[in-house]
RNA sequence: GGGCGUAUAGCUCAGUGGUAGAGCGCUUCCUUGACAUGGAAGAGGUCCGUAGUUCGAUCCUACGUACGCCCACCA
């Protein structure tokens, strides 16, 4: 009989088909929410707008799709909220930069306005690049919605929960140190500060006491034995940072350090600045390192600066912006406009000359980095707006303990807990140009009827009307605005009673209004139907580094803006590293490009290989070859639909899996329907892994290795009904593999889909399979699993004799065994198929010479009388039978231990017994297998 | 200093309180009526070590060893 020619190709064109897939899915509106169902929400963590998709996008987005896809089938309302972030930093150093290659004014000579201005163009033109690569790799984004962090919808909800959490005291300004980037000029917060081990030196300085005072110094071991003594005129200190020495306030010892008792509470001269500091008791400085004495630099040290407080010593900012020595009357002259760095190898320079300078050792030391410029950052003390992260962090802390919101794993709520338990105020503001630029206004502060020009009022508005409200209503009067900082100043300095109000130049942390994103897309402070369907959302998916930037801090947002959740679940995927497992990076160049993959193997392998290797718990080293393995098996699934197409297996809508008259159609039915159950459930518990692994190992080995083979010869039979079954259940089992495999392998399905049968719709928005008790056949699958496994030691046996693979040999089934005879009565065609047997015959004993075959108890004969090896033979036989002996033995060592029988649960027990009773039937075939092979030898 | 994680086949990794698996690689064979991006068979493991809990431990507990990550850090 001729097959039918099939449509598809031999392979899948998946450069060709993808785009077209795409467009077919945008166009027929399937990305939308269907309305229909209950709702299930993902929002994307937006990608920054100068980002570029690499292997962390295509993980967490394909993670999100697979999952969005899943529940779109299952017919909920399904909601992908698609977007990008503005990326304050990042996007201003793009654009800084091409305008510098550009040869273009500077930023700060161009001015706010057109700066702004200009970061808006590029956005235009250049930015979001990631959202094509995104549709790339077939992600399902309602991109109908997609909304920018910038967006005026959402930079109203930023303004209004600024305002919002400014009045409810949730915001605040305040001088404190923080951490300050001497390249973009702006404070960054606690997180965006990477603590790097590099070389560095420790410097052992002298401070000379006052008025060259001496004292007895003593240094004892541990066992009070005196160890060193001697005069001294100065206090030892060491530092990493001598340039800071410059701004000292004071030079502090442990209060239990007998050595500089004597001292304590005397002054020293500090070299080079020429003047007199005290020495002072604290907690602070560890009497077993360095000297045991520290100087302290409060405006630039976290650590001085707490002992400064402490002790309300003065705190000399010696640093600007640029982290270059600042003029002020403690600075002597010949620092001032030094870099740090050369105001380090000058202060040193100059203490060595003055004799003070007692030693240099090599040290390693933690530097902080910032995250963006990569440079050291600087402690400065300076006022900016904090959010009392403590206070919005406790009900987001109480709604994980009480589980309104899940870690999957679960474990990473530990780390969310340890975090939020110990979390500092969130410094918010930023001194950049591009961002939500803060919503206060200063103006002066009465003091009586005057001004007082030390200080100035705040008014928080939403609006600029609405401060100068606030402000009218303060001054008694209506305020100016000042366009300038120059204008407000000029105006406040002039002492006259004229209030003029000049807007913060500040822009709020990326992350502040990232961390609204789950209802700032959906509408909020509006109150949309999008709101009230979508939030709270079901999953948040995303890699653990951003627990602390983002999910943290959205669900400090949410709970305190919505009083609810803003997501139930949050699954915590695996970083992706190279196949050395080192950290992928442009830097390192160890980066694979996901679209250069997706270019080669199509986006479909690329998914599958994520998903195949996206285990809970663990990193994921990414190998090319997975990549090429899992395009292979899409290769396989897209020939065995040939295969389908070529032998008329159409799908029939009407076709009842329960009605069956064929054991290997209802045996491929149960398989089917276990196959579904185990990638729903695995889907469910978010186990993509196990989802795809059992999908792969369905389609590959269950399906296309054995169900397809034994049909064959149905299709070229001459049995109408059997084959019409038969092609049916292909259909339908085809049918079933497609929707199962589409959230993981979407273009290919689809395309299969299409081309398989002529139906409505598209497999994207067709229902996820719900398998029926009925579905499931144990005898069936009992029945083919006997089958299977004898042709397969059939084959083992036929390749350990050197059968040639070719060749088509007798098989005899020895006695009667009922299974046997049973099983051979309906199958008896495809296990000689593909067992390749010439013939079957039964027999009562075994001819001699022939290679036999213990399967389950029942004995089979290949007759090959001469072409066996005899010793080889033997060998055979006497390895199965070793397993098998050595399997009983443990099994009777437990049965034999009577605690085992008395203790262990019935049913192992039983179990145990059965298991021994298969292999002592085994075992006695074997042994007489092996009797008949010694009394031929004679 | 605090927290988390990992150790299973040559490699990369699943997994389970009772019987240890996959992919890749390797060996041998095969152009059998979809698929050589394929088919068949095979070799290969002290489940890191020690002790404990248990009738039974690769799995649970403790300790140890090795490696990795996060947070905080010695000026």
């Amino acid at each position: 009989m001729i097959m039918a020619e099939p449509t598809l190709q031999k392979t899948f064109d998946f450069a060709q088909a993808e785009s077209r897939v795409y467009s077919l899915w945008e166009q027929s509106g399937a990305f939308k929410p269907s309305g229909q169902g209950n709702p299930y929400t993902v929002v994307i963590p937006p990608p920054n707008v100068t980002g570029s998709l690499h292997m962390g996008h295509a993980l967490n987005n394909t993670l999100q799709d697979i999952l969005i896809r899943f529940e779109r089938m299952r017919g909920k309302s399904v909601l992908w909220q698609p977007g990008m972030d503005h990326a304050g930093i990042a996007t201003q150093m793009v654009v800084e930069r091409q305008m510098k290659e550009e040869g273009a004014p500077k930023r700060t000579d161009m001015g706010r306005e057109a700066f702004v201005e200009k970061v808006w163009n590029w956005k235009e033109q250049s930015g979001g690049t990631i959202i094509n690569q995104l549709k790339r790799l077939g992600a399902s984004c309602d991109w109908s919605r997609e909304r920018f962090t910038m967006d005026e919808g959402l930079s109203k909800a930023v303004r209004k929960v600024f305002v919002q959490l400014y009045r409810d005291k949730l915001i605040y300004r305040d001088k404190r140190l923080v951490n300050w980037d001497p390249k973009f000029q702006t404070a960054i917060s606690d997180l965006e500060v990477i603590n790097e081990e590099r070389d560095g030196h420790f410097w052992h300085f002298k401070y000379p006491l006052e008025n060259g005072e001496t004292y007895e110094y003593v240094e004892k071991d541990e066992d009070g034995t005196v160890t060193l003594k001697e005069t001294r005129n100065y206090i030892s200190i060491a530092t990493t940072r001598p340039e800071t020495m410059l701004g000292d306030g004071a030079v502090a010892v442990h209060p239990s350090d007998a050595r500089y008792k004597p001292i304590v509470g005397k002054r020293v001269l500090l070299p080079l600045a020429d003047r007199y500091i005290p020495i002072i008791e604290d907690d602070h400085p560890d009497p077993d390192f360095g000297s045991g004495a520290v100087k302290i630099t409060g405006a630039h040290d976290f650590n001085d600066y707490q002992v400064a407080r402490r002790h309300h010593l003065p705190m000399h900012v010696i640093l600007d912006a640029h982290a270059r020595m600042l003029a002020s009357d403690i600075m002597p002259e010949k620092y001032v406009g030094l870099d740090r760095f050369e105001a380090r190898r000058q202060v040193v320079a100059d203490i060595d000359a003055a004799g003070l300078l007692e030693k240099v050792e090599d040290k390693k030391v933690n530097q902080p980095i910032g995250d963006r410029s990569g440079v050291v950052i600087e402690p400065m003390l300076t006022d900016q707006w904090y959010v009392n992260a403590e206070e919005l962090a406790k009900p987001a802390i109480a709604a994980v303990k009480d589980g309104r919101t899940r870690f999957i794993p679960e474990n990473w709520s530990k780390t969310y807990f340890q975090w939020m338990d110990n979390i500092e105020p969130w410094c918010i503001s930023r001194q950049l140009w591009w961002g939500h630029r803060i919503p206060a206004w200063y103006g002066p502060k009465l003091n009586g009827d005057a001004y007082d020009p030390e200080a100035h009022e705040i008014f928080v508005a939403e609006t600029e009307a609405e401060a100068m409200e606030i402000a009218a209503a303060y001054y008694h009067e209506k305020p100016k605005i000042a366009e300038t900082r120059e204008a407000f100043l000029a105006l406040k300095a002039n002492g006259k009673r004229e209030p003029v109000l000049y807007r913060e130049e500040d822009v709020l942390d990326t992350w502040f209004s990232s961390a609204l994103w789950p209802f700032s897309t959906l509408g909020w402070p509006e109150k949309t139907d999008a709101l009230a369907a979508h939030y709270p959302t079901s999953t948040l998916v995303t890699a653990f580094d951003i627990i602390f930037f983002w999910v943290a801090r959205m669900m400090m947002q949410g709970l305190h803006f919505m009083e609810k959740v803003p997501f139930g679940d949050v699954y915590i995927h695996a970083l992706i590293l190279d196949e050395k497992g080192q950290k992928m990076s442009k830097s390192k160049g160890n980066a694979i490009d996901p679209l250069t993959l997706v270019d080669q193997y199509g986006a479909d392998a690329l998914r599958f290989t994520l998903a195949a290797l996206a285990a809970q718990g663990r990193n994921i080293r990414m190998s090319e070859s997975r990549v090429e393995g899992y395009r292979n098996f899409g290769t396989k699934l897209w020939n065995a639909s040939r295969f389908a197409q070529m032998n008329e297996c159409q799908y029939t809508p009407d076709y009842d899996p329960t009605a069956l008259h064929d054991v290997i159609n209802q045996w491929i039915v149960h398989e089917t329907a276990s196959c579904v159950d185990t990638v729903t459930e695995a889907l469910e518990a978010y186990r993509f892994n196990d989802a795809a692994g059992a999908a792969y190992r369905f389609v590959w080995n269950v399906f296309c290795d054995w169900y397809l083979e034994f049909a064959k010869p149905l299709f070229m039979g001459d049995d109408e009904n059997r084959k019409t079954e038969t092609r049916q259940t292909t259909a339908w089992v085809l049918d079933h593999i497609l929707k199962v495999l589409h959230p993981f392998m979407p273009f290919m399905t689809e395309e299969l889909w299409a081309n398989l049968a002529p139906r409505d719709g598209h497999l994207i928005t067709a229902q996820w399979p719900t398998p029926a008790p009925s579905h499931k056949n144990a005898s069936a699958a009992a029945e083919l699993d006997w089958v299977i496994g004898l042709i397969s030691a059939v084959r083992t046996a036929r390749a350990e004799i050197n059968v040639p693979a070719g060749a088509k040999i007798p098989m005899v089934i020895i006695g009667d065994n009922p299974t046997a005879m049973r099983c051979f009565d309906s199958h008896g065609d495809r296990i000689s198929k593909l067992a390749r047997l010439k013939s079957v015959e039964t027999a009562e004993s075994v001819p001699a010479g022939a290679a036999q075959i213990v399967h389950s108890g029942a004995v089979f004969a290949l007759p090959l009388a001469g072409v066996i090896d005899i010793a080889a033979e033997t060998a055979r036989l006497d390895k199965e039978l070793g397993k098998v002996t050595s399997e009983i033995q443990a099994i009777d060592k437990r049965l034999g231990n009577e605690a085992f029988v008395a203790k262990a649960p019935e049913a192992v027990v039983t179990e145990t017994r059965s298991r021994r009773e298969g292999f002592e039937a085994q075992r006695e075939e074997l042994t007489g297998a092996r009797k008949r092979l010694d009394d031929l030898v004679g």
